[in-house]
DNA sequence: TGACGAACCATATATTCCCATGATAATACT
DNA sequence: AGTATTATCATGGGAATATATGGTTCGTCA
């Protein structure tokens, strides 16, 4: 069901090499495919990551506001800025020079879940963000009781 | 119903691993996952924790939407992206470093049961809670006579 | 041939598994 | 009822395993 639940914080090595965590490289392994699918988040400095499979449930969505929409394949979401990362032996990727530097992600790299997706942050940057949507919930929280 | 009722304390080992209480194991148990889901209280110097059932009914709460939505996004950040700790043969689950010093639980955990979920204490910490709990009870039962 | 990426290999560390203990509670038996 | 036996739990420690991580080699292609 929720695939991609958790906190992990792994090393970047000098070549943008990145382990992703153990727990979730299951979901990410079919017979075609083995890695993950990124872009730049449109709302947040992280990089939104999912299996390829999220693409179709995103390709429904779309065709659903737009049935013109006609070009069914992978590689027009993927296309909006979006790479295919594939595993290492070791079931790690590599995150390019771009990325790293739009996104902040230096030494570290950070996986946060979010249910069918995860993204992947600069820690500090990520703290900043944790902390408004903490409080979005809790002025949330505090609305409706 | 109410899954989770009583207190409990048990001792943390210098790994970090503290046993589950019994009683609440049946209900932290399933085919796919057996441990439990927490994340730091919103409001408190402790830790939420519930079954990983319950984030099976928020996801399909979340599905309901457009998962491009922003307001998707602060809630399964902070939903999914909490932490999950899987039972050892013992029915004990480590907690982690970083939990551990932000929620001050060093050698003694206190779990506290909330009905649909429970909470993880330092016994000091609760024992201030508990005294505030009442007094804020105390004092809205004499305004309401 | 040199730059680059991909595959391969090595290893420290973290995590999980497995077994042992003591304590307490539940049960059985005479 | 009183005592012996068994079962359940919390707890601790060590061994085995998985994982993260860093480095080296190999191949390919410009």
């Amino acid at each position: 069901m929720s695939d991609f639940i958790g906190r992990y914080l792994n090393k970047v090595d000098k070549k943008g090499r990145v382990s992703v965590p153990a727990a979730w490289r299951p979901k990410l392994i079919s017979n075609d495919f083995s890695g993950i699918i990124t872009q730049p988040s449109l709302s947040e400095q992280a990089l939104d990551a999912y299996p390829r499979d999220y693409l179709d449930l995103l390709q429904n969505k779309l065709d659903l506001n737009d049935p013109l929409l006609e070009d069914n394949e992978y590689e027009s979401t993927v296309i909006f800025g979006g790479s295919i990362l594939s595993f290492d032996n070791e079931g790690r990727v590599v995150l390019s020079e771009t990325f790293r530097s739009e996104m902040k992600i230096m030494s570290e790299a950070l996986f946060v879940g979010m249910g069918r997706r995860f993204r992947i942050w600069n820690p500090t940057i990520f703290g900043d963000y944790l902390e408004r949507a903490k409080l979005y919930m809790d002025k949330r929280r505090k609305i409706k009781s």
